[in-house]
DNA sequence: CAACTATATGCGTATATACTCATATAAGTC
DNA sequence: GACTTATATGAGTATATACGCATATAGTTG
């Protein structure tokens, strides 16, 4: 319920919280690949199961399979199984607004950049 | 001024996003680095030069140097030359909203799982 | 210019991790 | 049980990168 951020609050001693910097940094790794952001971005359409996943984005199914492991530990997917399948979906529901955020960031950033080459829309 | 994600419009085309998912990873991996996190932290304070940053940091020059570029060439950071001191600060104003989203998200992780050991307050 | 201070960078090493291939597990059908 | 399909995982390899050490660059002072 607590809205606080322990990377900001903190007095004097710096070493405490150098856990909490391992697990947001951790978090951060997590989001830090192409790959699992398709996954990502696949399931804000909702539920897939991992055939689903891996036609859609074209990897090989010991790829995907690992990086939906990777990204269901970090309580970012859950997994729900229905006989042979298993279904993948968002359980975080912060991850969609994380991406509003750094995609809007990027945005800016690039429009800037276009600016300096007086770029001409194509 | 747009506030559309780039990860989330394209109809079908899924390739023609590749590039924006790189963008996204790389800036992800940026934030992906304690040490970075806690450079990021300590100027959320305001304006420091690298030895009051290796200084707060615990860090050795050298490797406080190579996160400020690092930090600094993702557009994070910004750098201002005062005689011999290089003074750096946050550049990008969504950098505190994503630590908060992030921050919350974890926490709100931790105090679930901290119910499972039905935790008593230390 | 010489000496000094603050910051940046080249290079080597250690570690992490993404990927592939092969195989294991789990669950359904005959 | 034998066979098939969907998913997970062990092992090996390749790549990226964080760090330390030494040194380079930039700017200041004498």
């Amino acid at each position: 319920m607590s809205s606080l951020c322990f990377l900001r609050r903190m007095p004097k001693h710096r070493a405490l919280s150098e856990n909490a910097l391992q697990l947001v940094a951790q978090r951060f790794a997590v989001l830090a690949e192409p790959m699992r952001l398709r996954l990502i971005q696949a399931l804000f359409a909702g539920e897939k199961n991992v055939s689903e996943l891996v036609a859609v984005t074209a990897g090989t199914q010991a790829n995907v399979s690992r990086h939906l492991q990777t990204l269901t530990a970090a309580h970012i997917l859950a997994r729900r199984k229905e006989g042979l399948q298993v279904y993948y979906r968002i359980s975080d529901p912060t991850i969609p607004r994380l991406c509003e955020v750094v995609c809007g960031a990027i945005e800016k950033q690039l429009t800037r950049q276009a600016g300096h080459f007086s770029v001409k829309n194509s």
